[in-house]
DNA sequence: CTGAAAGCGCTTACAG
DNA sequence: CTGAAAGCGCTTACAG
């Protein structure tokens, strides 16, 4: 920050032969100002290029007027779209909003990211609890009970059901079910799920709502078709070449699930490489619906998780809460040439 | 910013037994502090979860310890590279690091959201300077002056050479005509030049880097080989279908440079509609190598603009200045196999 | 309609 | 090693 001559409350004041509460109240636009004081006042303003300082007026007001919102990382497109928009909808409400990765969480900077948040005084926050598991809970709880001390939170994501904040969820479980029954109604019966951590509880979730739907059809859970990993594209492409190289060719999966695009993106290329035709020979099936998704080759089917409008929503619960605790929010199929029904017995 | 009693220095000092003095001294870890006094202190600030606000310590201090970056957006994966690589670099040096869309610009808010810059007081701002057009460059040049009164500003980007601010910048002319190289080796002589508004700066210096190689080539400026539009996905496949539409079939291009991957995953899509196959009909080439360019039917050629590193260096330059102004980045052609050698004539 | 003064929550010389 | 006090740049009752 650059300090300069002329350029705090006080030199204004007096270049105008003003007191400094009539520049504080001509800056904040108040009526009860002359007309022609107010002229004078702007006309230095201007001329200075003076702005005031945000800082001090953040400490005498009980409000900073910014949003802060936590994201796992931006490399995936979909959390850039969840920013996008809470940013937009954090603008039309007048206040700006700050992004944080949870990474900075892992590196070892000797301090917790959860306390710099809290110094930040922020009229509020969202978090996205994602890529969180189990083990880590305890130390999500706490951290969440201080913040909640100093500003307002709103929760988005695969929320447990256990933190008792407002939240905006995705029910992942009916989820992952919805996807396998659109692929039985398809006649698939062997159908694969790939992608995630074990641990991760939004996972686990999706790992429920597969195996319900599994047993609802009558149909085994193997757990060859069942592969963790990293939720890249290059991860996707490892994990089903190394399935199908797993397992005799009677045994392959007709369908994919992956966690979400990326994956899928890669698993399009492994069974490509594999000799296979997507979807004649097996179906591939996204989450996210991100932009190149309509463009690969054949264009992905995904599920659009609206993560734009959750970032907004999200915006306005924390702006005003209402008696919800828990949300949910929508999602559907969009269907693409990559998945189709299948004639494999 | 919820405010709560027991929440402030002069609660952990009293509660400690203590001047405010030493409670800060405490807190900013300084060593002239008995062992025995610092333990009472950090055991109050332990037991009311008392964390000091980065707001008061702003205003007493002459930096904020937070940096800014404004980019054009956030959809395109390109920028959320270059924040990910300023973010992880200002978290190693201890600063936070908030993203500035600047698309808020265009928001009819009633403000300027340059002079909201202004009033954050932060330590440094690096702004990328793209998608700017010529009309609003004098707005521009006015802003950054009045803003580089408040903070130290690095530019990056496509940076007009007339800014006179510490910039690294890309050399976009000679970026286009390597490209234009790199295809008339490949024996290419009809090429077109897909995406980008005509006004904007960057375009235009691409636009120069074009025809000069076409000059040097001794191929004539075919001015339906060159369309502007939006740089989307979208955008690209309605700009190839309709230059395809508008040509006889003699006079198709063999290959084309989109402005960037968005628009070239599009012209693929197109491309194939159209009945071409790629790369033997024709050659496709995106820019910024994101990540779903190896995941294209066929694997996109694109231009790798080390983004992330981009972000790294513009931080280090503004926490560290040195005497050089304009600083050239790196990019080279990643090459997949949307692009070949032409055999048609 | 305008000004003098207190206060927001810290840091930082200055004494002791 | 510790504390009293001034100051950072604003806003906001309170007078007038």
């Amino acid at each position: 920050m650059v300090k300069e001559k002329g350029k705090n409350i006080y030199d204004i004041a007096s270049e105008a032969g003003v007191s400094i509460a009539t520049v504080s109240r001509v800056l904040r636009g108040e009526t009860s100002v002359l007309p022609e004081t107010r002229r004078k006042v702007e006309d230095v303003i201007a001329k200075r290029g003076y702005r005031p300082s945000a800082i001090a007026r953040g400490l005498t007001q009980k409000h900073t007027n910014s949003l802060g919102i936590v994201l796992p990382k931006l490399t995936n497109p979909n959390y850039a779209m969840i920013f996008t928009g809470a940013y937009d909808e954090a603008t039309r409400e007048g206040y700006v909003m700050s992004l944080f990765p949870w990474k900075s969480m892992d590196l070892k900077t000797g301090y917790d990211p959860m306390e710099v948040l809290a110094e930040r005084r922020l009229d509020g926050l969202i978090m996205c609890v994602e890529y969180q598991k189990k083990e880590s809970y305890d130390h999500l709880t706490a951290s969440l009970e201080n913040l909640s001390r100093y500003m307002p939170l709103v929760l988005i994501g695969c929320v447990p059901s256990e933190l008792d904040y407002p939240t905006i969820t995705y029910d992942m479980s009916l989820c992952a079910s919805g996807v396998m029954e659109y692929l039985l109604e398809m006649n698939h019966t062997r159908i694969a799920l790939l992608g995630g951590m074990k641990e991760d509880m939004g996972v686990m979730s999706r790992d429920a709502g597969y195996r319900a739907a599994l047993e609802k059809a009558k149909l085994p859970y193997i757990s060859s078709y069942r592969v963790y990993g990293d939720s890249t594209t290059r991860a996707g492409e490892q994990m089903l070449t190394e399935m199908l190289d797993g397992l005799q060719r009677a045994y392959w999966p007709t369908a994919v699930i992956a966690l979400n695009d990326l994956v899928a993106l890669g698993a399009l290329k492994a069974a490509r490489e594999m000799g296979l035709r997507v979807p004649e020979d097996i179906s591939i099936i996204g989450c996210d619906d991100l932009f190149c998704a309509p463009y690969s080759e054949p264009p992905l089917t995904s599920i659009n998780m609206h993560q734009q409008e959750l970032g907004a929503r999200a915006v306005r619960r924390l702006l005003r809460p209402d008696d919800k605790t828990r949300e949910l929010a929508a999602w559907n199929i969009v269907k693409r040439q990559s998945s189709a029904p299948t004639e494999i017995v």
